[in-house]
DNA sequence: AGCACGCCGACT
DNA sequence: GTCGGCGTGCTC
């Protein structure tokens, strides 16, 4: 039975929360079908839109009927139409925007309006009549036409619409739509084919064969590497081409982003450890869905594992998916799957132009590449029958997109494997609470590969107590005799040390500085800020505040510091005390440009650096093998970060930078200072041993109803003016408590905590506050933030304050 | 996101 | 009395 296609069902792709139905005019119909964009009037204008399948004609006064099919082919599949509108129900996010920010960027069409100058409007120049500011429009448009978006940007000054409006009226200019966009296409590059070779004995002859034997070798070659190949051969290509010798087309090509090629490699022997989770994962294939929780200490060799799996699900005739959480990791696991596979294997991340992506994702639509690679965005990678979705290092924070769209591509994984009836591997040395809660709770599996491949020790862990030091002046408070011991013999020995300091750009954190014990919230065992303004410290969480003349709950000291460090004053510290060292530092700052990151770690490589102090991208995943000494110059300043999730960041980071040491044959040496030896994060991560750590996290959890015994959203308000944004944040409060008392399955399991400015009050020039709901039921607490959002209009259309919604937030700053 | 429609203050 | 500010609602 055909279906019927006179009526589509379309998601556009601008902020608007429904679809809609068109209709499709007799010419387009065999062009329409499911995951092509197609261009539709909207509204006033035009704007690309996405088909999602046929759609009922609905008994309505006007259907308006699509303008154009954009794609010949569909730019996703249609299995993940279902993908996409879980993901627009479950983060409350439009739908085409939630597309728009799936596939490559920088190829939709929409309407813009451009204007120009009527004759009329040239003879009215310059009359006393016209304002200053419609003179100066009209000048700018007598040299020609001009886009109304960029005549600000180029008089410098706002244009009110209305006056444009009322030039237009009066006759003076006029104004018409352009359609805009479409920047990013197919590469298109002119190619040379071998026709013929019977040239003539001329005194040209041999520089002629040299060009012909090259072509003929090649049996194709892009006119560029032809020309690189034989220089000076311009003329002499021309010759060939007008005498038939050659042929000369086009031909589309696609932007390589890989560099240069790597040296193929074969599947070495798995361990023992290696087999039994290799043949566990390999045997699930096409026995439906399933999640696994792959345990494995830094260094077991969770990669090879990944790839012999992948290689298998590929036998098979499965696609494989591989999620990493950043590019400087990307690079290691797309090097070691491309010496393995080769051509096909497609990345997918943020560092590789718009065209480059486009054609990755249009090799992975034409099958031409069953295994991709890439950041939280390849979630969206437009395979088919998945085998394996693999994400890595799957604690990581980077899955969580802290920007408009704020979706988390681990949670992502698993969702999306489920409507694929695919594996999930969630891989990683320090599970997440969350996932390893999942385990317990059977809904993932559990797989472990306890030993390093090559039998290297784990490094030995020292912990130093930061509290006998304080007393210490300058640099020997935080690079105590210990550290500088350790230092001083690895150095000697000419090994490299790895200096970690945990800041993530925060002002310091207030702890006693008698005890070392953080100023926390008696409601929420959370980290109190110091809000200068207020002359108070106050929790973000819920709202609690106390003076900031307060004294140590633990000891009754007033000797409250703010605790925070940056790393150029380690850095100044370190070159003092180690004069000889080569030392570099590795944060936000110095790795902003495009490479520095690589830049750095070839030269800790190559032996170039002696002491390298970072922030914690140091603590990721990399190798170094001549690191035998890690310093942790602070284990504390996670801990006592404002959130529930402190104490699991702090044990993820200290167990993985520790995993940095003694990777190559030498052993390794860790040193821990801290303020707190006791607390359990630091010293399960001192014993490396996670489930200690996972049980007594998980009854906090419990006690306090936090996370994964409860879920939230976060509603994030801001606006440039600060008591409007107030007024807006404490309205919407109002609101939830409103709704709140309307039905008792709300007021029985939705609390609302807040509104409270955020610990950062102001960032990039606006004020912020925070409305956090903390639901038991998920559904429940769904259902109440689309009610709170569509029945009140407040959709963030107040113009000059925002809201923002996050769903599970992960920072909640 | 745009854009139209509609209600209140400052101008001829 | 009108012009034009921007708050509110709609777009198949």
């Amino acid at each position: 039975m055909a279906t019927d296609r006179s009526y589509i069902e379309i998601a556009i792709a601008l902020p608007v929360h429904q679809t809609f139905t068109y209709g499709v005019p007799e010419h387009l119909l065999p062009l329409v079908s499911e995951g092509k964009r197609v261009l539709v009037p909207f509204g006033q204008h035009r704007v690309t839109g996405y088909i999602l399948g046929t759609s009922e004609n609905q008994t309505r006064k006007e259907i308006k009927h699509i303008l154009d099919v954009l794609d010949e082919e569909p730019l996703f599949p249609s299995p993940m139409i279902p993908f996409f509108k879980w993901i627009s129900d479950y983060y409350i996010h439009p739908i085409g925007e939630v597309i728009k920010a799936a596939l490559p960027g920088g190829i939709n069409l929409y309407d813009a309006v451009s204007l120009a100058i009527t004759q009329q409007g040239e003879r009215m120049m310059n009359e006393k009549t016209l304002s200053p500011v419609e003179n100066q429009i009209l000048a700018l448009l007598k040299s020609g036409r001009c886009m109304a978006k960029n005549l600000c940007k180029k008089l410098d000054r706002d244009i009110p619409k209305s006056l444009l409006h009322t030039l237009e009226v009066k006759g003076l200019i006029s104004s018409r739509r352009e359609l805009k966009g479409r920047a990013t296409k197919s590469c298109k590059e002119e190619y040379v084919s071998f026709i013929r070779s019977d040239i003539p004995m001329d005194r040209f002859f041999a520089r002629r064969k040299n060009i012909l034997d090259v072509i003929e070798s090649e049996v194709e070659i892009s006119l560029k590497n032809l020309k690189n190949r034989v220089t000076g051969s311009i003329g002499l290509i021309k010759y060939l081409k007008k005498e038939a010798y050659i042929n000369i087309f086009e031909k589309e090509v696609y932007r390589d982003p890989f560099g240069e090629p790597i040296k193929s490699d074969h599947a070495p022997f798995l361990t023992t450890d290696q087999t039994r989770v290799t043949s566990t994962l390999v045997s699930s294939l096409g026995q439906g869905f399933h999640t696994f929780l792959l345990a494995g200490v830094t260094g077991s060799g969770k990669t090879e594992v990944y790839m012999q799996a992948a290689a298998e699900a590929m036998n098979q005739g499965y696609s494989v998916l591989v999620l990493v959480p950043e590019i400087a990791l990307i690079s290691q696991m797309e090097r070691r799957f491309r010496a393995r596979f080769g051509e096909c294997v497609a990345v997918l991340h943020s560092r590789l132009s718009a065209g480059e992506r486009y054609d990755q994702w249009i090799r992975i639509l034409q099958k031409k590449a069953p295994i991709v690679i890439g950041a939280r965005s390849a979630i969206f990678a437009p395979l088919e029958h998945i085998g394996f979705i693999i994400v890595d290092e799957e604690h990581d924070t980077s899955y969580k997109q802290e920007s408009k769209f704020r979706y988390n591509a681990r949670d992502l994984a698993v969702v999306r494997g489920k409507f694929e009836h695919g594996q999930v591997v969630l891989g990683s040395a320090t599970p997440s609470v969350q996932s390893y809660y999942n385990v317990k709770e059977k809904k993932f599996i559990e797989l472990n590969l306890k030993k390093r491949v090559n039998k290297q020790p784990l490094p030995e862990i020292t912990v130093v107590d930061l509290r006998k030091n304080r007393d210490k002046r300058g640099s020997q408070r935080f690079i105590t005799k210990p550290l500088y011991e350790a230092m001083k013999e690895t150095l000697d020995r000419g090994e490299q040390v790895l200096l970690f300091l945990n800041r993530r750009g925060f002002a310091g954190f207030p702890i006693c500085a008698e005890c070392g014990e953080a100023l926390k919230c008696k409601n929420c065992d959370i980290s109190l800020t110091l809000h200068r303004k207020a002359n108070a410290y106050k929790c973000h969480f819920c709202g609690y505040s106390r003076p900031s003349v307060s004294s140590c709950t633990i000891c009754g000291s007033t000797k409250i510091t703010l605790l925070g460090l940056g790393t150029e004053k380690i850095e100044a510290a370190v070159k003092s005390l180690f004069p000889s060292a080569r030392v570099d530092r590795m944060d936000h700052d110095t790795t902003t440009r495009k490479g520095s990151i690589l830049r750095i770690l070839k030269r800790l490589r190559n032996q170039d650096i002696d002491i390298l102090i970072g922030t914690q991208m140091i603590a990721k995943g990399h190798d170094f093998p001549n690191i035998t000494l890690v310093g942790i110059v602070c284990a504390d300043l996670s801990l006592n970060f404002p959130d529930f999730r402190a104490g699991e960041r702090t044990f993820q980071l200290l167990s993985q930078v520790a995993g940095r040491a003694g990777r190559g044959t030498a052993p390794g040496k860790v040193i821990m200072q801290t303020y707190n030896p006791d607390h359990f994060s630091i010293r399960s991560a001192k014993d490396q041993d996670f489930k200690t750590f996972y049980n007594k996290e998980i009854t906090d959890r419990k006690t306090l109803y936090y996370p994964p015994f409860s879920r939230l959203i976060q509603l994030k308000i801001s606006g440039k003016d600060k008591e409007k944004t107030r007024l807006f944040s404490e309205e919407i409060g109002h609101l939830c408590a409103t709704l709140r008392k309307t039905e008792k399955s709300f007021a029985k399991s939705v609390e609302v905590l807040g509104p409270i400015e955020a610990p950062i009050f102001r960032i990039a020039k606006h004020y912020r506050w925070q409305i956090l709901l903390k639901g038991l039921n998920v559904r429940t607490l769904h259902r109440y933030v689309r009610r709170l959002l569509f029945e009140n209009t407040l959709q963030s259309r107040n113009r000059d304050v925002r809201l923002g919604i996050d769903v599970d937030p992960f920072f909640m700053l």
